[in-house]
DNA sequence: GTGGTCTAGACCACG
DNA sequence: GTGGTCTAGACCACC
């Protein structure tokens, strides 16, 4: 279980732990029934306050992706897999979705978009070969 | 001058306004000198608070893209074409690029991103040929 | 909008505010459109934390009974009426059902139970009329 | 001695031990001086942490209702009717009467009050006879 | 002015 | 030990 936050990319840190837990149920790096890190444990790793790592352990409740075990802390519950993996690329989509929108809208041809995208992902493996954690600079508004 | 604006695509309302204004810039949709539609103008048609279109083109002032004429409005500098073309691209591959990661970050692969990005240029491109919102194809750009 | 909150009567101030609200969106003291008593103020009001209420607000919204609206503060959807009266009894008919529950189990007998039940209800009425706490102020229209 | 724990019904396991087991001295199902299960036997059965039984024993010798025979357990004081029989309907008419406010000050009118408690006695008293999840009337007259 | 996020830390309930 | 609630207060983004 490692997460990757990003300080701010514009989603809140709660939120980015919400999808990212999530995506590593739909990866199976989480199990069913296995125990998610405790609240201060996770907060420990990634720095922040519990109650942080406390509201994205709610919202995924609510969201039927863990389930409280009492006095020992949550659990992945035996539907998350499902949801999860039919939700894996949908997050995605959502957000590439308005990307992509906003530059159609805007008269970038889809070629242009090809290539931008192409190069992103070239640059995305480079990444992971040459080791960089947090390449990106950027924010998404300011 | 036809703005698009999302409701809520997580950015801004001011910030969509001055992205869009940099877009019709660069596409020539804006030609320099041309005033920019009033504040009250520009909140009317969009529907927003005009603090907000206040907001915009404060924003774009300091961005050297309108400048006020006295008594008159706010109008496209000479610089601004360079500008917004040489940032056209950038403002699209900034916002990219953070979805991007994170997909990739999560085990998605780049097939799987390459086939999200085609099939939501598919959509868009059904969207304008269908029930064309926004019919950016439209004009005149010589 | 008078809330009544009990100091603790098991239930969490934040989902106090929450039933009440519902409840008071199906009586019609809440109209559709109207807004919500903003954080900062109904925190006064009820002298509990401005989080906490915030909270409430959330989950409030995540049910879909309120909408923000941006800087102006929460307003109360046009679905929210129809939910919360549907929801109405219901929330009462889950509290009750876990007492009536218990009681049955234990060899408490119906009428016993509906011997408690007018006490407390007759009680409830003389509070109303001998020294009123909560003067109920709400308008009835059926 | 069959106890009916609900997972989660707002009262914490303990507690629903304790009041349990007043409940079934107050009904005669368990005798002065006759021993309660061990707490070993009793987490077994019910599927809870040993602790938890623990914690209500404990409770329930602070309240007078069991008293520790040395090697053997905990038995029933002989105390322990009077007070448990003085308890049993205040037991029930306290937590009766936090939904009953609730349902009150949100103007639930005391005839749709009755008619809920009559539609969950009803459901109560079905349940025993066709499916009975919980055979508190043990046997079956079938 | 509005709500939202995050931090910090106290306290409680439960096992 | 676990998570949950609540308080307090800072800071931000938006209108």
């Amino acid at each position: 279980m490692r997460l990757h936050i990003e300080a701010s990319n514009g989603i809140p840190i709660y939120e980015q732990i919400c999808r990212q837990v999530k995506f590593a149920v739909a990866n199976r790096a989480l199990q069913v029934g296995e125990h998610v890190p405790s609240v201060r444990e996770m907060a420990g790793q990634l720095a922040v306050n519990p109650n942080t790592v406390s509201r994205a352990y709610r919202d995924l409740q609510a969201a039927g992706v863990l389930i409280p075990i009492r006095g020992t802390g949550l659990a992945v519950t035996p539907e998350a897999p499902a949801k999860c993996k039919s939700e894996r690329l949908d997050l995605i989509r959502d957000r590439l979705r308005l990307v992509l929108a906003e530059a159609h809208y805007n008269q970038i041809t889809d070629d242009e978009i090809r290539q931008l995208v192409e190069s992103e992902l070239h640059r995305l493996n480079s990444d992971v070969t040459e080791n960089s954690p947090l390449p990106v600079t950027t924010e998404e508004h300011a």
